[in-house]
DNA sequence: TCAAAAGTGTTTCCCATACACCCATGC
DNA sequence: GCATGGGTGTATGGGAAACACTTTTGA
């Protein structure tokens, strides 16, 4: 790509002429899975609620439609990330499309789905245009499905807008099997320049949904990634209620 | 998604009123990694070569544009497979969505790949519509980058049309490692209900392009699938050279 | 009977897990 | 000192890799 020029005077008139609506388009958005983890150690997400139809008054994922010709999915991702976010260089990685007739009563929808992992320090969220409300909401994995919960407002799986409960039960299952051998976590960090291994561990227990043994995610930490050259031990310490810790800090 | 309704008047007069050419719209391909291992145990994919603008002569994998409303991504992916080739319940899975702007010189054009592995004995190539040749290449692995090549052509990556070459390493990476863990190299079989471990192993040695022992293979199979029930053991043997092997019978 | 391929058994090493124990710090 | 969390060391077990060896078959 990107070497190709028209050379023969025929391909130019070929693509003078030709016609971009003959086939039927379908509409394309950028949605976005936005994972956090909160002050108590809980893995969340942000929902938007719709200001406008369809499903309005419900919750969703943020997303809107891609500006087609002037930006990539992957920077109509990033724009709507800022948008609801504020968040402007984040880990952000494409998950899965979706495209079902049907999943939007409008038209047909084309829906390039992504992952954003956010210290929740970064986050300033803000509603976007057509959204009335944005919040952060917990995960709390239950028999029957997934409950989001937050202060204010508890949701099942089935009250999310169009298939959004689908696209963010692939999200949890990608992030869940990604940690294993991705350095994901670290996006995840509030301080990615100074922290410790319990932080670190404290974001792998919070994705496995699990409580993992400290000299052994200690060992495992070392060997791939501060023997590899991939985190730096530094020098100084972290203060905390007993002995305190060594900093770290990640290089990539 | 499916248990929405539209119950409110005035969303009905919203979904009657929606322009949905209020926003530009890209065009959408489903295209197709078809992955199989030719005679002489060399991974191959099938190729197009294109017989209109643009890129009008080059080799391309298989595809075509998604006929918004009537068919979903997927279907859309399945039909194009069984143009090209014949194959109508093949394993077919989604790779990733390519939307650079620029990509095609046409028009915005968004193509959600999908990755094919058919056993070669399945395959019964033709040209679809706007293709003048199809044809099966060999995979090699070169300094520099990937060399594509049968009996009568050789191309290199930097030769193939649009951004496919990107494509193509990518789906060779997804299929590396998902084999590791998923049972994809069944796929791959001549005949999934009767086959040896050699079989098997030769196509996990293709697809990691190495070699690999033949008792350690052998106790990993039966330790992951049959042991598990996910293949059974059949009384049967096969006739070789040496030894006769036993036959197995993937089941899923 | 010999080569070729299937199949078995053994040894070694790495790594994940479990867990006992020591160290530094604040109160 | 003592509670709290950080950090070290050791024992165990399972699986991957390497490889010596046996069995069955066709030519």
């Amino acid at each position: 790509m990107g070497t190709y020029k028209c050379t023969s005077e025929d391909e130019k008139g070929f693509l003078k002429n030709y016609d971009a609506s003959k086939y039927e388009r379908p509409s394309v958005t950028a949605d976005i899975i936005v994972f956090t983890i909160d002050d108590d150690d809980a893995l969340s997400l942000l929902l938007i609620r719709r200001g406008g139809y369809p499903y309005k008054g419900y919750w969703a994922i943020p997303g809107g439609f891609l500006n087609a010709g002037a930006e990539s999915i992957d920077e109509a991702a990033a724009r709507e990330l800022r948008d609801e976010t504020n968040v402007d260089h984040a880990f952000l990685q494409q998950l899965y499309t979706f495209g079902n007739p049907g999943r939007d009563p409008r038209t047909t929808v084309i829906s390039v789905a992504y992952t954003a992992l956010i210290p929740k320090n970064e986050l300033h969220i803000k509603a976007g245009d057509d959204a009335s409300e944005a919040a952060l909401f917990k995960i709390k994995y239950d028999i029957g499905g997934i409950v989001f919960y937050n202060d204010r407002n508890t949701i099942t799986e089935a009250e999310l807008a169009f298939d959004h409960a689908e696209i963010i039960r692939t999200a949890i299952t990608r992030l869940r099997n990604r940690i294993d051998y991705e350095p994901d976590a670290f996006s995840l960090l509030k301080d990615k320049e100074a922290f410790t291994i319990s932080e670190l561990k404290r974001i792998y227990e919070t994705i496995k949904n699990t409580t993992l043994d400290l000299p052994n995610f200690r060992k495992t930490f070392l060997r791939n990634y501060v023997e590899t050259g991939r985190v730096e031990a530094l020098d100084t310490t972290a203060a905390t209620r007993g002995r305190s810790a060594r900093l770290y800090r990640f290089i990539g």
